[in-house]
RNA sequence: GCAGAUGUAGUUCAAUGGUAGAACUAUAGCCUUCCAAGCUAUUAACGUGGGUUCGAUUCCCAUCAUCUGCUCCA
């Protein structure tokens, strides 16, 4: 049974996956915290990318570079003057607008206002007498530019000089270290860079939960290829993600391609294809595959007076390469699994509610559960510190084991081992699994290797 | 940003212009030897700020937040 949006917050809430940020003070709209299971979920998912993406693959690297950057990063990448929609607003209904678009729609795309003044803009949709698509006046108050970078200073005073961007995307940092990874790593075309972190951008829009927050996090692979190849590199990385996300138990029927079409690509790129994901708003975009071409690394160059030229070792070509960017939001990453694995089971009449993630993903991978407080616990606690060394584990002794099992289902955690007599008699425990609820008993100085085969992704 | 709805224990929901009630959850104890059993006890709430009033959780205003729809989305 799928829960609705509302259902999963709630969740999330109940079980210590997500709260709401500074909720004491009322919070602060579309920030949110995530908590203890929450985390370690989250930190999961990033190690699947990481290991899927950079430590497994012959072609990649990793970085971590910084949030803060030299402004002139972003003046040349273009998110400084591009990252800013012209925005007006009907005075009548109230209804807000992008004057580009009214423009582009008034002519049906013979005028695109792209690189127009505000003033420009502003005299056109007076002269052409463009109305509110809504009520029809034309009474629009003055255009505004939203600035979608966050804005802040460096060091002590507030003066223009010491401005500086939180960033946009953590692709520019990638562009930054071009050179430095291929240098140092001895690398060669193609190889990739990829780097997981927090982006910031101050979206007009934002909402439904973690879907869209201001402050989001990203992992980002930046893939350097020759010139000619970028489509055929461009097509390898959408299949690689989608069946990443399939190998991370996505279900298929939730999951689709959508390309951009031509008029609704960014100012950087040649292609752009989503996978997109059956939220419980609606398909939404969870990947977006992007072929940026020589965009990024040309403007940096010309900017930056730096050359970023490769040069190919072997023919002594030189040049710049283009980039294929597979980009997803951990945190929309992070709401699909979860509203992929949240389930609702009927047994004998009563609701179990289950977080099936494959065990890779759960947050705790083993439960441990002493059958009798009073008789089990040592025991119990001793085969906690032993399997907590190596697993995030959990321990419970409060309630009833029907109640302990339901518990530990509700969020995820794939095996449950119960400490009894027979442990104490013969050192062997009962290991139940989540999603069959079978049951078997194993000795316990098995218990370690059977987890671990069994987490692997 | 617009429109609508909603804000009361952790959750779900009551009631009330005059000391806010329950269920579930949680915690402790008793009982219990493998799938939300039972008994007892305990903790725990009126989003925030104004106004009206002798008195406001309740009425009014503002604000904040969430949800739904629209809009937008690099």
């Amino acid at each position: 049974m799928k829960l609705s949006m509302e259902e999963i917050v709630n969740y999330c809430k109940q079980y210590g996956f997500i709260f709401q940020s500074s909720e004491i003070y009322g919070g602060l709209s579309n920030t949110w915290d995530y908590g203890p299971l929450g985390k370690e979920l989250k930190e999961n998912i990033r190690q699947a990318w990481w290991n899927k993406f950079i430590r497994e693959n012959p072609y990649n690297y990793g970085l971590d570079s910084a949030i803060l950057m030299n402004p002139e990063v972003w003046v040349a990448s273009g998110h400084v003057t591009n990252f800013a929609d012209p925005l007006i607003d009907c005075k009548k209904c109230k209804m807000r607008h992008r004057a580009d678009k009214l423009i582009e729609e008034f002519t049906n795309g013979q005028e695109t206002a792209d690189g127009w003044s505000n003033e420009k803009i502003e005299e056109y949709i007076k002269v052409q007498g463009i109305k509110c698509p809504n009520c029809n006046s034309q009474d629009f108050t003055p255009i505004r530019k939203f600035n979608l970078l966050f804005e802040t200073h460096q060091g002590v005073t507030e003066e223009a000089k010491s401005k500086v961007y939180l960033r946009g995307e953590t692709a520019q940092g990638i562009f930054m270290n071009f050179l430095n990874v291929q240098r140092t790593m001895r690398a060669k075309v193609p190889f990739g860079i990829g780097q997981t972190g927090k982006s910031f951008r101050n979206e007009i829009t934002p909402g439904n939960f973690i879907f869209r927050t201001r402050e989001f996090e990203q992992m980002e692979l930046e893939f350097f290829c020759k010139p000619s190849t970028d489509l055929e590199w461009f097509g390898y990385w959408k299949s690689f993600c989608m069946n990443f996300l399939k190998d991370l138990g996505l279900k298929k029927d939730n999951l689709r391609f959508r390309d951009h079409k031509k008029e609704e690509l960014s100012f950087y790129s040649k292609a752009t294809s989503d996978i997109e994901y059956l939220y419980p708003m609606g398909w939404g975009e969870l990947w977006g595959i992007a072929d940026r071409t020589d965009y990024d690394l040309s403007v940096h160059e010309n900017h930056s007076k730096h050359e970023l030229k490769y040069l190919d070792p072997e023919t002594n070509e030189k040049y710049i390469p283009y980039v294929i960017e597979p980009s997803v939001g951990l945190d929309r990453l992070f709401l699909a699994l979860l509203c992929d694995a949240l389930e609702k089971d009927l047994i004998n009449d009563e609701e179990r509610l289950v977080l099936k993630l494959k065990p890779a993903l759960a947050p705790y991978k083993v439960v441990v559960l002493p059958l009798m407080k009073k008789y089990h616990s040592e025991k119990a606690l001793e085969i906690y510190a032993m399997l907590s060394k190596y697993f995030p584990c959990s321990y419970d002794d409060a309630g009833s084991i029907g109640k302990r099992y339901r518990r530990s289902d509700a969020i995820g955690t794939p095996f449950a081992i119960t400490i009894d007599d027979n442990t104490l008699k013969e050192n062997v425990v009962t290991l139940r699994d989540r999603d069959t609820m079978q049951q078997i008993t194993i000795p316990v100085n098995e218990i370690n290797d059977y987890v671990k085969d069994n987490i692997i992704l």
